[in-house]
DNA sequence: CTTGAATTTCGATGCCTATCTAATTAGACG
DNA sequence: CGTCTAATTAGATAGGCATCGAAATTCAAG
């Protein structure tokens, strides 16, 4: 996901290209036609357009000897979609109803945790938000699980413990990662 | 405008930068937390802070000596509206129903001009529909306002100059520009 | 099959910038 | 006021990439 966004973003982050993308949202244009308008040699657009075509923002119409280069319209709305998913994710909010009651007592706005609960249920329910922030399929180091949960309390150690112990987290070696919702949903003894 | 968007696309082209996107996303960081998390010293990550907040994309929140860095949501997706308002544009289509009757005779679908229409009002329908590819406010030099015409029809030195004659473009120099269309929506003697 | 035009591929060069270390600023705490 | 921590700024180095000229390719037209 992240590797074709980077792309995405390197593929419209020049000069050159990004005049070439607006050049074909008017109509189709030719190699030589976009050298002239960019004051470019003709293998340096070809090069451009090569990046562009490899993302699909741009497609190739073949006429006699020239070759007409045109916008990909739906390509190009697609990507910046995905843009736009990526900014609203999900709002600092619970799982269910009765965590949100719990957090809103221990969680003050701006997303700090102002205590530990020492109640097991409740500290189910804020070991549960904590764990929105890390990934399924992806391993984390000590130093960044303890990164993350530190935005939130001062006490990374207890907390990454806990979530050990809650079977939320699994850890082998130096490295951990998030187990299957379903293991620890209902359940989870420390 | 393109000003700003290629920053903002130079912003995110980055792998560095594009996930403390991710992980700002994910909530509030300090730098030291950054640093470990991307396997990058303190100064390196300052510096790309440096550049998201320069786009509007990151705010600061300062506590105690620690700065605490959050994603601008708004400023991100405020951003990649502007992304795809640039790809919708407008269709191949005429100014008016007349237009669009004669454009259909003489303007095949992919775009071709056939022929430069001997009458006069054809004539004008068909230089009406090229001006599509100019925008007013901003300068051409001959061989860019040739380049656009020629992805229509061969003969850019007539049209050209036929545009000209219309009103549509003004020439000064070695420049042209499109003229308001109050100057030649309606009168506009060759 | 040959010629010519439009484009792409290749290899080399130079600029831009990501990254580092070292030094400096700014705030917290005795 | 010193000291400690977090962060930024400054300066230097290295790697990536845009650009070019030259050569190879593709395709249409005799």
């Amino acid at each position: 996901m992240t590797e074709t966004l980077l792309e995405f973003f390197k593929a419209l982050a020049h000069e050159s290209r990004l005049t070439i993308v607006g050049l074909l949202a008017q109509g189709e244009r030719s190699v030589q036609q976009l050298a002239q308008a960019l004051a470019l040699k003709e293998p340096t657009v070809s090069h451009h357009l090569a990046i562009l075509k490899a993302q699909g923002l741009v497609t190739v119409r073949a006429a006699g000897t020239t070759r007409w280069h045109a916008l990909d319209r739906e390509a190009l709305a697609a990507l910046a979609q995905r843009v736009l998913q990526q900014a609203p994710a999900r709002a600092p909010a619970a799982a269910d109803a009765a965590d949100a009651k719990i957090l809103q007592a221990f969680v003050t706005r701006d997303g700090t945790l102002k205590q530990i609960p020492a109640a097991r249920r409740k500290r189910g329910a804020v070991l549960r938000w904590l764990m929105r922030d890390f990934a399924e399929g992806r391993r984390y180091s000590e130093a960044q699980i303890n990164a993350a949960i530190q935005s939130h309390h001062w006490d990374s150690a207890t907390l990454r413990r806990e979530l050990v112990g809650h079977r939320m987290l699994a850890r082998k070696d130096r490295a951990y990662w998030r187990r299957p919702e379903a293991e620890w949903k209902a359940g989870g003894e420390a």
